[in-house]
DNA sequence: CATTGTAATTGATATGGATCAAGGCTGGTA
DNA sequence: TACCAGCCTTGATCCATATCAATTACAATG
């Protein structure tokens, strides 16, 4: 792979401009440390459906900003099946888990044609100890992994597969939200394999209660596009 | 509740001396270090089977280590139920989730009589600013508790009944080896159904199970009392 | 435009674990 | 020492979801 190749070329965007900026990292930084957070990035890069960005045992240690497109972050098990772990929209770092090894202990891989950000770990942490917002802003971030993590336990240990399908769309919806775009009109970027992997289902469970919702009119399933249509009656499934 | 009372009781051990050091937070700090950190800490106090350490909504930041005993964490759902999202022995640290956030997203519960240290936030980022060392520390073991929690997601979203006991048994039985405990005799704090809440099984499936491992000879249950007989055939079951 | 491979849907059947319903053990208490 | 309450175990039955087996619908490719 040469350094003109796509995936590799840096993009022009810098934090300072990125529309993003409010929901990542650098959220409430001063102009000045933008430009500091902004020498530490080391490539803004292109990668394509199915590209790694990481790989379980890389000891490359970075985490990644997603600028656009989406990724979903995975274990492999002793079996070697895949677990999906979770996706990552605009806006959203990816492999904050592994910030205490050397080596990152889960992969992650675009789930389309995304642009991310890389910023290695011992840089970050380098400028956390000059910035203590950068500091506080990266230990917001994780917290809110952790919380995360547990919405996700308590959604596979106590809900059923109708609740399941409908907690995630809307959680897509939210995210999808918060970033000005539409929550109630969106496609997914992921296959049905990895929402049933990641919602601890099988395909043709997801299949069955995606057609469901569409007959009950709670949405509107055209293969990966999707449109809410009764939002209050998807909120009610999903905790009923 | 007066000042007297032995739940508020100031305990004399200092991290100095402290025989779980190792295992803490304060692993790997200096001498000196030690003293800050123990100026930190507010109170080591004891609390018994069924207080709270802390509860959903509480805003006093705080983390928290077991010093002897076990405390659970859980989650109240929407419709009440509750969800235990972990286990805490000796040595572990309490409350990493709700490091954003001012108030705490989980509650915590004595599982037993135990001692607790009990850590305020604000404080603790203080004295990271001035010692680095004891920065990264917590950020590993922030990032150590989402890794656990990815372990979780596959246990619940892949494994079996068997295999979620087995590997619950298996996790249990390393944490006490590390502590220099008997990883193959112990006593379970925690009752049947809170094991079964946390593998997402129902009490009877959790009973069940236990049995079949002692008819299996891989495992003697006696109520709460654990005596692993056949370490290898655990291994096994727990990833078959 | 036809071809082919992959993803998604749909239907039929099987089953692991939940649920319902008793009963038994144990540790605390008067 | 007997009683009680909570925890745990055991048995019978049911059901939600997995699994197996086609079929259909795209999207990519030449």
């Amino acid at each position: 792979m040469t350094e003109t190749n796509v995936s590799f070329r840096a993009l022009s965007a810098s934090c300072k401009t990125c529309s993003l900026a409010e929901l990542c990292l650098p959220r409430g930084l001063q102009a000045e440390e933008f430009q500091r957070l902004d020498d530490v990035i080391k490539a803004r890069r292109v990668v394509h459906a199915g590209d790694l960005l990481f790989k379980e045992g890389n000891d490359n240690r970075s985490i990644y900003a997603v600028r656009s497109g989406s990724v979903k972050t995975f274990a492999i098990t002793e079996s070697g099946e895949e677990q999906v772990l979770g996706f990552h929209l605009p806006g959203e770092i990816v492999g904050l888990a592994g910030l205490d090894e050397s080596i990152h202990n889960c992969s992650s891989k675009a789930l389309e044609t995304s642009s991310i950000c890389e910023m290695p770990l011992d840089d970050l942490e380098d400028i956390c100890l000059q910035i203590p917002s950068l500091q506080k802003q990266l230990l917001k971030l994780i917290s809110r992994e952790i919380s995360q993590d547990h919405k996700m336990l308590l959604l596979l240990a106590k809900k059923n597969s109708d609740q399941r399908v409908a907690t995630f769309l809307l959680s897509l919806s939210g995210r999808f939200k918060l970033r000005g775009l539409s929550s109630e009109s969106f496609m997914l970027s992921m296959s049905r394999q990895d929402i049933a992997n990641y919602l601890g289902l099988a395909v043709e469970t997801v299949s069955r209660i995606l057609t469901k919702f569409g007959d009950d009119n709670i949405v509107e399933v055209t293969r990966r596009s999707i449109q809410i249509v009764d939002h209050d009656r998807l909120l009610e499934v999903a905790s009923t």
